[in-house]
DNA sequence: TTTAGGG
DNA sequence: CCCTAAA
């Protein structure tokens, strides 16, 4: 009774904490499904989970799936999980324990994902991970050393040995859980689909369910839909579980059909270096949601990690073209290592993460990848800039970049030529404009060009007008240098902008 | 692949 | 900074 008791306000805790919603739970709930019930509904993730999960576990026991290492590990997690819930015995030795570690658990897995908790609809991957997580500490819990061993057993099975050993803690087992999913993830694709559907789906149906893994390909495109739709529903979990429903039916995207057309003829097992890098990716939205994995490395998987960076690789061209770019720059000068920082660290991602290293990475990698790091022009910067202008031209942005900016790997020739066309918007027209309103002295200093160069760029400006100079009608018509051939052209321009 | 322009 | 069209 009073474990009971203890248990819920427990819990009830730790959900609030983790989705940051008002606990509307009911004070006194009869039995202890019934709580579970309401616990799992709120946060729609784990209520997924679990559902998802036991689909899945059916599914495997009526079709006598091979997919021993994965089901096997994955089947004591869930059926430990609602075992244990439904049971209405919290097993009173174990409770504190259980609730502590769980507790625990949470606190970890929020620092990882905090925002996206909040939004009501945490991006796919993270609860992923968490739930796996979760559940492997439900296991453990509930059913002490003996599912815990098993459990132990089957991720070893699949997984590496070093995990095996932590049969004890908690922790340790939560983590060869984890461990097991992504690597049968990375592994089977067919069960990560069938996986990843069963998270998404199935919200409130606990004896039907769909056949997974009879059709693949379409759950794979339905869940990555799913993943890519990260505009999070900021709606309470109850709402947004119907909501999610919803959408779920929702067919792909065409982008996800062109690009899982010829993805999943080849089994996207490992997705790990696509996700690293979405910061600088166009189509941004899907691959974020990728990140997940991206910490796996190939060591036990003999068979795949070849296949997939192809795949990858072919599916990706925009990025990769993106990628090559940076990487030439980057091999231009491998100096200030420290100033190379994301673009480059991010592309070797999968080998220097480790388990807790991802989700920092993670977490990093899902909030700031609208723009690359922006950095601002140092004086000094500038100056070079300027000379390397006056020096080779206007427009040699690549030589300028070559020469003058080899130890800067993130001023790419395209921000030469932004920065150039700022500083000559800022030296020809009005000088200060209303721009600068807000910034207190020192700031326009430090934001205004060097005094000493503003003659030289006044200079260049002159003779080589680069937008269509709106600001330096100074000198426009006249242009001692080219006079006839140019003098054409330049004319053409100002009545073309007028 | 690099530049030019526009956003 | 980002994105695209042109070259």
């Amino acid at each position: 009774m009073d474990h009971e008791a203890h248990t819920r306000k427990k819990f009830v805790n730790m959900k609030s904490q983790r989705v940051k919603v008002e606990d509307s739970f009911g004070p006194a709930l009869e039995d202890e499904s019934e709580t579970i019930e309401h616990l799992l509904a709120e946060p729609k993730t784990e209520y997924v989970t679990v559902d998802g999960v036991l689909c899945f576990d059916k599914e495997n026991a009526e079709k006598g799936l091979n997919m021993e290492d994965f089901s096997c590990g994955y089947d004591f997690g869930l059926n430990t999980y609602s075992g244990e819930f439904r049971s209405a015995h919290p097993r009173g030795r174990h409770d504190e324990l259980e609730l502590g570690v769980l507790d625990g658990l949470l606190d970890e897995v929020d620092e990882v994902e905090d925002i996206d908790a909040i939004n009501g609809l945490a991006s796919p991957c993270d609860d992923y991970l968490l739930d796996i997580g979760f559940i492997g500490q439900a296991s453990q819990l509930g059913f002490g050393p003996c599912e815990g061993s098993r459990l132990r057993n089957s991720s070893s099975a699949s997984q590496s040995p070093g995990l095996s050993g932590s049969s004890n803690s908690a922790v340790g087992i939560s983590e060869s859980s984890t461990v097991t999913i992504q690597e049968f993830e990375c592994k089977n694709s067919s069960i990560d689909k069938a996986v990843t559907h069963g998270f998404h789906g199935n919200f409130r149906q606990k004896k039907r369910h769909r056949t997974p893994i009879a059709h693949p390909a379409s759950i794979n495109l339905r869940s990555l839909d799913e993943l890519d739709n990260d505009e999070k529903p900021s709606v309470s979990g109850i709402v947004s579980a119907a909501f999610l429903k919803e959408k779920r039916l929702r067919k792909p995207t065409r982008r996800y059909i062109e690009e899982f057309s010829g993805k999943k003829s080849k089994d996207s097992k490992g997705r790990e270096d696509c996700s690293a890098v979405t910061a600088t990716e166009n189509g941004r939205l899907k691959a974020r949601s990728q990140t997940k994995n991206h910490h796996q490395r190939p060591r036990t998987l003999a068979a795949v990690p070849e296949d997939d960076l192809i795949s990858e690789n072919q599916t990706l061209a925009e990025f990769r073209k993106q990628r090559t770019r940076r990487k030439k720059y980057a091999s231009i000068s491998m100096l200030e290592s420290d100033e190379s920082d994301e673009s480059y660290e991010s592309d070797e991602q999968p080998i220097t993460s480790e388990s807790e290293d991802d989700s920092v990475s993670r977490k990093r990698s899902t909030k700031q990848d609208r723009r690359k790091h922006q950095r601002m022009w140092t004086p000094s910067e500038v100056t070079t800039l300027v000379d390397g202008i006056s020096q080779y031209g206007v427009g040699r942005w690549t030589d300028i970049k070559r020469l003058l900016f080899a130890s800067s790997p993130y001023r790419t020739p395209l921000d030469l030529r932004d920065k150039w066309r700022n500083i000559l918007r800022r030296s020809c027209g009005k000088e200060l404009k209303n721009e600068a309103r807000f910034l207190s002295v020192e700031q326009k200093e430090m934001r205004a060009l060097p005094k000493s160069l503003v003659p030289r760029v006044r200079e260049l400006a002159t003779v080589h007008p680069y937008p269509r100079q709106r600001g330096k009608k100074f000198a426009p018509p006249i242009l001692p240098i080219a006079s006839k051939s140019a003098s054409s052209d330049h004319i053409r321009r100002y009545v073309r902008r007028k």
